[in-house]
RNA sequence: GGCCCCAUGGUCUAGUGGUCAGGACACCGCUCUUUCAAGGCGGUAACGGGGGUUCGACUCCCCCUGGGGCCA
């Protein structure tokens, strides 16, 4: 392969970025920054109806929140621009104008209801229901005057029965398909518009792309594109699909399997990083064992000859994992950022949360440490120190709380707290275990009521470390409280 | 319906004619420990079926079955 590598990513405006299609647009990056080559982004929002200014803004923010910038397309330019299609309208036309004088191409009078009919009559003869070529060889006088006199037309491109269409597909190997199993095919619509294929396949040439990189349900598209790079006398550019993303159930993923759009990803909490990671091994693997990649290390190490051929199933437990583990390498302020619009949310915290509070809930993701997967695990994982009563779960209460040791036990606690001088971590445990030996208790037969009476629950971050972040007055108060409710 | 693509544990995958079929997630034990999480150790679990080719097939070929895609 000769010359520098351009690669393009195309998603048409017409809804969120779907995770498939960010696996595209990161295959297609990674490519380029491996290659050191150009990626580009261009919109295909040739469908007026259903493109908006909306999903536009939702697919170029996802693309930026996942880290994918691009060399050439909206809003930084490039050389090959426009990159919407609705602002290249002139260049479709005039390509077609080029292949209808040139004799590649042809307009086709027939209405939609005669091609309905032919079909429907093709089927009840147990033929393949192709477009008959009726208007192929039309008189040319005939053909002037039907245009002159305004009749609607599409505009066919003439393809050839004989022989197959052959191509190698970086992933798929060599594919294979019988000419005659193309028919002559619309490439403008009647309403001037370009159809899709037309539109894709003649700006990459223009664009010069040297890789198309897409997802596998526009492999049965390609020998159409093909046919049109060829009539264009264009050179086409290698292909390589990827195999689509799949639900647990095999069906391809939507909306019912859960959450599909990177937007939405992102509002659940997952991290760019971990969106990333996780996306480039649905399809691609390095070696036999690695897993966590960093983005650099993805640009260094991805290569379209280990791209899988074939479907994944999204798996959202997997996901949850590797968000957990770049959750670890986030620093504490970045946690604390993160975690913070959960708190508030959740009423624990007051909206714009002041200095103090902010001090406070750094100490709290410290205390909460490696327990958080996702940013809103926080609420769960600390509501009680945010709250002024705990709420006690009835299971824990009634298994910890009742004990015949406990009214004593925490009496003498609650004393001996009020007196401890060194009212931080260590000292705490110190004073926790001697009490429990003291008192013939094993340290966990004291520990757990303690927990339950100061979070409510049975499980809790360390409880040393809990007892010292709460402070004195409250702990006592609380272990007060739990023993006048249940001991 | 036609054409195209695909088929290793529940899931993501490594494997390119001779491996005890490896790793990761999930799951289950054990361990550490004040609980949970994390960590450490261990475990259950796979080559869809049938024909070939070959001394030998997960690996190559064909058929079937199943899944997916595109067009209709």
């Amino acid at each position: 392969m000769s010359g520098k590598v351009r690669v393009r990513f195309a998603p048409s405006p017409t809804g969120h970025l779907h995770v498939g299609g960010a696996r595209t647009a990161l295959f297609n990056w990674l490519f380029a920054r491996n290659k050191g080559g150009t990626f580009i982004l261009r919109i295909e929002d040739t469908d007026r109806e259903r493109s908006t200014e909306e999903s536009y803004r939702g697919i170029v923010d996802a693309l930026r929140w996942l880290g994918l910038d691009w060399d050439e397309g909206p809003e930084v330019g490039g050389a090959w621009g426009p990159y919407f299609q609705s602002e290249r309208r002139d260049g479709y036309r005039e390509r077609a104008e080029m292949l209808t004088a040139g004799g590649k191409a042809y307009p086709c009078f027939c209405t939609a209801e005669e091609l309905a009919e032919r079909r429907q009559a093709m089927k009840s003869l147990g033929a393949d229901p192709r477009y008959d070529r009726r208007c192929r060889d039309l008189e040319p006088g005939i053909v002037e005057e039907l245009l002159s006199r305004g009749k609607p037309h599409v505009i066919r491109l003439k393809t050839s029965d004989e022989g197959v269409i052959e191509f190698t597909d970086i992933v798929h190997g060599k594919i294979a398909v019988p000419a005659e199993q193309i028919d002559d095919f619309i490439i403008v619509k009647s309403d001037g518009f370009p159809t899709y294929n037309f539109a894709a396949a003649v700006d990459d040439s223009r664009m010069e792309i040297t890789h198309i990189i897409r997802g596998d349900d526009h492999l049965s598209n390609t020998p159409r594109q093909l046919l049109i790079y060829e009539a264009l006398g264009a050179r086409p550019p290698a292909f390589a699909h990827v195999p689509l993303i799949m639900g647990p159930d095999k069906a391809r993923l939507s909306k019912r399997h859960g959450s599909t759009s990177i937007q939405q990803m992102r509002d659940e909490g997952y991290l760019p990083e971990a969106m990333v990671n996780y996306l480039a091994l649905l399809g691609w693997s390095y070696d036999d064992s690695a897993q966590l990649f960093s983005m650099e290390e993805l640009i260094e190490k991805f290569s379209l000859d280990r791209v899988s051929d074939k479907p994944a199933v999204f798996d959202y437990k997997k996901l949850r994992w590797m968000n957990g583990e770049y959750m670890k390498k986030r620093s504490v302020e970045d946690r604390v950022r993160l975690v913070m619009p959960h708190l508030e949310a959740a009423g624990l915290v007051k909206d714009p949360a002041d200095g103090r509070m902010r001090d406070f809930v750094k100490r709290v993701v410290e205390v909460v440490g490696e327990r958080l997967k996702m940013p809103q695990d926080i609420v769960e994982l600390s509501d009680f120190f945010f709250r002024d009563e705990v709420e006690y779960d009835e299971k824990a209460a009634g298994k910890f709380l009742k004990r015949h040791y406990v009214g004593p036990a925490f009496r003498v606690l609650e004393d001996r707290l009020q007196t401890l001088h060194a009212y931080n971590e260590i000292g705490i445990e110190e004073l926790m275990r001697g009490l429990a030996a003291e008192m013939g208790l094993k340290a966990g037969e004291l520990i757990h009521p303690v927990r339950v009476a100061l979070t409510g629950r049975a499980q809790s971050p360390g409880i040393f470390e809990v007892m010292a972040l709460l402070g004195k007055e409250k702990v006592i108060e609380r272990l007060a409280r739990a023993r006048r409710a249940y001991a």
